[in-house]
DNA sequence: TGTATAAATGTTATCGATATCAAAAGCAAG
DNA sequence: CTTGCTTTTGATATCGATAACATTTATACA
């Protein structure tokens, strides 16, 4: 069934303008001259043969393939969507297209990823994380093209970076719970070997802990492969079993918060009078649950929006400018009602 | 910056391991004819150059992409993401990728990306909906390649489809409130004449009311662009503000029964006691929510992998076996707190 | 009207891989 | 060591568009 009538090239539609092919693909690009009559004389015989592009042909010939790789951890998460939303947004007005890509947490994935990425030549590749397989560094470093990392500040940048520390982003929940005069304080994650961000977040807690004298062994972690809300129901069940005087809680996300806060619901505990939650991202379900969810902002767009722009920087660069290889964001602490 | 050091190509690997590209290629690939010496000798050549295959002439010169195109309303919707894994998963083992586009539920918007997909020379196309521009109905027709409409079941087909009837899928809940007794009943939803499925669930609504002899005027519809949690709470605001004695209302989504129910909380009105709300799509945190919020399954995951099935089907056919061109999941109500 | 300049169109070579066919090398059996 | 087969490798044409350059046609202005 497929491909059994050879769909027509630019050469057809030459042929029925009677034109060259080299003037009918100038008519179809938008600002190249040729002149109304036979532009119009083509446009029409490309409908008439329902004429479309070829791109792969296109990029291969004129040696750019008009897009930009994304890899990002997971696709159902409010927080990277928008980033690459803010990030295709950016884009869209220098026609560059984006080409998306889920690492779902692994660094065996995420290099498969890249090269698989790689091989389609984009004009430059945005990677989530500053954590990577020896052999993925490599090949980014090697591919010829702008790198940024992203969400995260490495000690080592490959190239670009557009993040911010996952660190102290989440100190300033822990010197938030302090302040309001809690000692007993906890935490829940995921697998850290797995997400570097969540196990900054983490480094966070211990970081905070120690530097106020206060016990950080209030921690549970969860298996939360597709990063969901029923790790957060186990997580506090378990913390609020081992240790049930605990004051304060900050989970990994929002997610895991929105669990544990609608667990403990059910297990008669009252956010925030009993315990305080909070938790990371500013997801929007935190801002309309009952209590609403304590919460950091990373500014999620603004990442997306600042690679964008450094993107668009890098490409029109003629080499010379020299710009911030650093760009960060400011993550700040949104006040509600669970913390 | 760019560009400045050309990567190397297949040549370049074939002069260094004393070959021709021809068997550079071979080599490269899993399941062909080389000798393990020369494949040996190539893949440390490949190495030392840091060689990765440019896919853009592969495909080019082979004539197939080795891709499938899909596109999908929105990408922050638990939902279609769920449909886009299980179709990603179906075709991985094919070593088909997949390439995702969002419409953001205009059909104007999904002309245009129906037109940039097809550039690229997919091996079928997958499209959300059944209701099209009539030029993008047309590109699709030309197409040459498989296509296939899910999330619907429109009544002239492109070509095939998998989905389901959102009009009898939005029944089912309406039924399940007359069930309990219910006679004031309402429904929240958005603009009908961007998202054809809500627009149908809108009809469903309509049609049962009529059916039972109801009154169908207790509507309220919600601008939700970036389809989202605060539509519900105005939404339902509006609703008992100008219908106080409405006794159940269904929403066009979880995200927007969510809302709904949570603003509820805020106005002092208990749910499911002085009003039921039901939601559709059954996404992840209306399972966690108290009340948990009874829904409507469709199956997304379903119709991603069905989805999948029938283009590796279609691709692998000789156009001899004829199968259904039109597949139908069953979508069921679950019965959980919120009505 | 003729010359200078700009605009429009055509010609040819090319991007990097693979299909196809041809040739060489390896191998088994007599 | 020769014949006949299989396996491995190579040479060449080719996919469809565009870059770069060449040429023709239109336009302006003296």
């Amino acid at each position: 069934m497929r491909n059994k009538t050879k769909l027509p090239t630019m050469a057809d539609v030459a042929n029925l303008a009677g034109v060259s092919s080299m003037t009918v693909s100038r008519a179809l690009k938008p600002d190249t001259s040729v002149s109304k009559s036979t532009r119009e004389k083509i446009q029409k015989a490309a409908d008439e043969l329902g004429y479309v592009l070829d791109t792969r042909a296109s990029e291969f010939s004129s040696g750019k393939s008009g897009f930009v790789a994304i890899t990002i951890p997971s696709i159902n998460n409010g927080n990277f969507a928008d980033t690459v939303k803010a990030f295709s947004d950016g884009l869209a007005e220098q026609d560059l297209q984006v080409l998306l890509g889920y690492t779902n947490y692994h660094v065996d994935r995420e290099e498969q990823l890249v090269e698989q990425l790689l091989k389609k030549r984009p004009e430059a590749i945005v990677v989530t994380g500053g954590m990577h397989t020896d052999r993925c560094r490599l090949l980014l470093e090697n591919s010829g093209i702008p790198v940024i990392e992203t969400w995260d500040v490495p000690e080592q940048p490959i190239d670009h970076v557009v993040g911010f520390s996952n660190l102290q982003a989440s100190e300033l929940m822990f010197e938030h719970f302090i302040a309001q005069g809690h000692k007993k304080i906890g935490f829940i994650g995921g697998d850290n070997s797995r997400d570097s961000r969540g196990r900054d977040r983490y480094l966070g807690f211990c970081n905070t802990m120690e530097k106020h004298g206060l016990s950080s062994e209030r921690v549970s972690f969860q298996e939360l492969a597709p990063f969901s809300m029923e790790p957060g129901a186990s997580g506090i069940r378990s913390i609020m079993k081992e240790w049930p005087d605990t004051e304060a809680v900050m989970c990994v996300s929002d997610l895991i918060a929105y669990g544990a806060i609608t667990e403990c619901q059910r297990m008669g505990i009252n956010v925030p009078d009993d315990v305080k939650i909070g938790g990371f991202g500013a997801y929007e379900l935190g801002q309309f649950l009952n209590p609403s969810i304590t919460t950091i902002d990373v500014g999620a767009a603004q990442i997306g929006k600042f690679a964008a722009e450094k993107i668009i920087e890098l490409l029109s660069d003629d080499g010379n400018t020299k710009s911030a290889k650093i760009v960060k964001t400011e993550p700040t602490l949104i006040k509600r009602q669970s913390a």
